[in-house]
DNA sequence: TTAACATACATACAGAATGTATGTAAATAA
DNA sequence: TTATTTACATACATTCTGTATGTATGTTAA
């Protein structure tokens, strides 16, 4: 019955895709940890041989979606040399990534209820969170800020970010309200320069 | 054993107010209704004669505490008769209100992971989040705005806010960073004067 | 090479919590 | 004063999660 390690990297790998997509079309409080076994053509047993609980599950997609997002993020920012033109693609990058259905709820929605702001600002200070804030700390430090608090600026704009992505991902006409965005979001940042 | 109608009311009142601490300290998901109809000193039967069931008693927490916040935005706003102040005020009565325990967690963690962030939307249309959108549009109407989409402008701010209250309620030093949230909001505002 | 052990599951069960159906006493309406 | 509705209580059904245990197979060490 044992499988070799390909066979077990597989069904990890399915467990968490096929949840990713339950949490996502469902919401994580309504995902049935039954049904995602089944599709994934195993028992429960598999699940939590491989995860702690339904929380370490969704903590595991969760990562996920925080990694691939600041991937997006990190490499749209790379596009250009100029430390603001690379803070506006990568905020650019980080709404348009957290539009997508699969990783909107489950980024901005469930992750902080599952887990409580505290936690998962906490994961998110290794991802897109501290991509954002290292850019601002560069800025800073060449000098070409208003006198503001980095922190603080940081938290405006995450915050930002993430219900503008919300508010977008609901729009019928999201290329319009993307672009609406996007003139807010240069029009304030250009507004920090000195 | 049938109550009167004033008793009717405080067994609500009692049950609403109760539930309201709970959620604030365990969150949705962990409130547990025994506990919090032993602490009313009622059954589940009496809950469940008032309120639809553990969604529709969170809907009435929320929306208590959604008219509170925004009965203090419209407080503070009204201490101006200046359109950019009142703005100001209305965002710092907003960001006071939402750092509160027992507003903080209900109103910008829970809530959209209950109802989903549509729904949630919704709700707060009819209250905070309505008023900043009817400020900014007065001020447009008056012509003193820089030419961006009010609605984006919207869900900008009210993002912003929203992360920067989770950000300030969880610092040793609050009125600190309350005092950098307030100098960012006021030098963003500030930009958007034509 | 084989015995000992670890791993990857399956199965069955316990426990918690929500929600529902029903009963009942008291207030209110007719 | 009778009928009806209201405000609960009680008991039960249901639905999950999580845990304890069993088992077959891969892996390792003597």
């Amino acid at each position: 019955m044992r499988k070799n390690k390909e066979d077990t990297a597989l069904t990890i790998e399915r467990l968490l895709e096929l949840a990713r997509n339950q949490f996502t079309n469902k919401g994580y409080s309504k995902v049935n940890l039954e049904d995602v076994v089944r599709e994934a053509g195993v028992t429960r047993g598999a699940l939590y041989h491989h995860f702690a609980n339904k929380q370490g599950l969704f903590r595991a997609v969760l990562e996920t979606v925080q990694q691939e997002i600041a991937e997006r993020v990190q490499s749209e920012a790379a596009k250009s040399d100029d430390v603001w033109e690379q803070l506006l693609l990568g905020c650019r990058g980080f709404v348009c990534a957290a539009i997508e259905e699969r990783n909107k709820r489950i980024m901005l929605i469930d992750g902080p209820a599952v887990f409580g702001w505290e936690v998962w600002r906490a994961m998110d200070e290794q991802n897109s969170m501290r991509l954002l804030k290292e850019q601002l700390q560069l800025i800073e430090q060449q000098g070409n800020m208003q006198p503001l608090s980095v922190e603080a600026l940081t938290h405006f704009l995450s915050g930002s970010l993430n219900e503008s992505a919300l508010w977008i991902a609901q729009q019928s006409n999201q290329t319009k309200s993307l672009e609406d965005t996007m003139n807010v979001i240069t029009h304030v940042i250009h507004c920090f320069k000195c």
